[in-house]
DNA sequence: ATAATATGCAACCTTTTAATTGCATAAAGT
DNA sequence: ACTTTATGCAATTAAAAGGTTGCATATTAT
């Protein structure tokens, strides 16, 4: 199964470090650690380390070419992603919209 | 400002106890510490901390009625939320849209 | 072959997070 | 008044997160 749970792709989406990363491989470039590193003036191993972690959320792939690894967005994880995002707004939409009539009702929630 | 960082958002909703709790609070109904605490076969204390947090993150709101402390959905994390949703739903479609064309393009990216 | 490059791995340190325990306080019930 | 209840606060522990350093390995360049 390519999918992880909301738990493993929200605590990898909760490090800014690593939402830059996201959002700079959704662009659609690759990059080598060594590339992202400079990019983020943060260390080597320190990126490895937060490629791992997107690596296991599914939200990041690797590729190796030679002695170098290329990390781009995920296949799998565009529809992944979306359905997740879509679910949570529905998910809030719902919540919300329940929420805001209660109070308009002047019921105390 | 009763707004918070992103990063302060995602951190609060990235622990599954949490999300929960706000889960829970959506639904319209409030609740005291040892309610929840039973609810979620957690401890009094864990789940006083974890309302700590939630109400730094201006994501639930307390009120003190006599001895005992009722939380429920903070009334401006609606807006908050829904725009925090909104424009990640956009950002992220937009970044997917992108790298979708470029891969259907047959560039590898 | 030799040197430079791109990286991983393992150990370590530091900070933060989650949870527990024990004691204190203050409101409600009897 | 006394007891029960609902809670906070402070100290502690345990585990995880984020980062650094040093060394090893494998590929590329000279």
């Amino acid at each position: 199964m390519p999918t992880r749970s909301i738990d493993q792709t929200f605590a990898a989406l909760s490090d800014p470090t690593r939402r830059h990363i996201v959002e700079l491989l959704a662009e659609g470039n690759a990059f080598r650690v060594g590339d992202l590193a400079a990019r983020f003036e943060s260390s080597r191993q320190a990126v490895t380390k937060h490629l791992d972690i997107l690596c296991d959320a599914h939200l990041v792939a690797t590729q190796w070419q030679g002695r170098e690894r290329i990390s781009r967005m995920a296949p799998d994880a565009f529809a992944a992603l979306r359905d997740w995002m879509e679910h949570y707004d529905r998910f809030w939409s719902e919540k919300l919209e329940n929420l805001k009539q209660l109070i308009e009702r002047g019921e105390q929630p």
